[in-house]
DNA sequence: TGTTGACCTAGAGTTACTCCAGCTTGGTAG
DNA sequence: CTACCAAGCTGGAGTAACTCTAGGTCAACA
């Protein structure tokens, strides 16, 4: 598959996809005799993760340690489960400050609304 | 209130304090006769409400654009509304996300379970 | 045959901080 | 009184993670 149809599946930009490449983040990509990218599901499974990890916050600097252990094999499954996690813990803070922001914004709202009332 | 106990209250650093104000997202500070800012209870709320709101991902130029409709009073409540309704609509779409990754590393983890117990 | 659309690379630009150098001021220890 | 330290100040450089642009190739279709 192409890079517009993978960019499609996995969410991400034409160009973060390059710029992932460029930056380590992706395992070497097979090119069709027109010297373009193609990539395989596996290719885009690994994009799709690599979308949701970003999405939820995680900094390139650990999606690039992240990316480099797939290269040792399974010896570095520990580290890997490490690293997601911590991950996950990260996102139980982001649901906390999730949940603070909605409350506030609540509280804001029904401030407007009593403004508002107040003066009909 | 100086700079650093209000960095302490709003959760936000002393720098982005200072860039945000040069980015025009508060309100003119006091500064006492030293020269050096002092921050009200009412700016700390502002500064926490902003941290509230960077922190769920809404952009500067959104902040800006909020910050500037506090300029014009309870007229521009409709458009402040707007907003915040927008970016409560955002939070749940972040929480979406939030729960598909939490998904995917659930998978993940329970593979790489499957993998060192095979190993063992 | 020519033009359209998808792709390519290298590099510049943008956003939102974050850090740094070099300065002033206020309080305290000798 | 002086020396020093912490906390603050400004202006500007540096960084992360994209995002966009210019200029070019290639395949397919009118």
């Amino acid at each position: 598959m192409r890079i517009s149809e993978a960019a499609r599946h996995c969410g991400l930009s034409i160009d973060t996809i390059r710029f992932y490449e460029r930056c380590g983040l992706l395992p070497p990509i097979e090119r069709g005799p027109d010297g373009q990218r193609r990539y395989s599901a596996l290719d885009v499974d690994w994009l799709t993760l690599l979308a949701s990890l970003r999405d939820t916050g995680m900094p390139m600097k650990t999606m690039r340690h992240f990316a480099g252990l797939y290269r040792y094999g399974d010896q570095t499954i520990p580290e890997r489960r490490k690293v997601l996690l911590e991950h996950a813990a990260h996102l139980e803070r982001q649901r906390d400050a999730l949940d603070r922001c909605a409350q506030i914004l609540k509280h804001k709202l029904q401030r407007y609304d009593d403004i508002t009332e107040d003066t009909q």
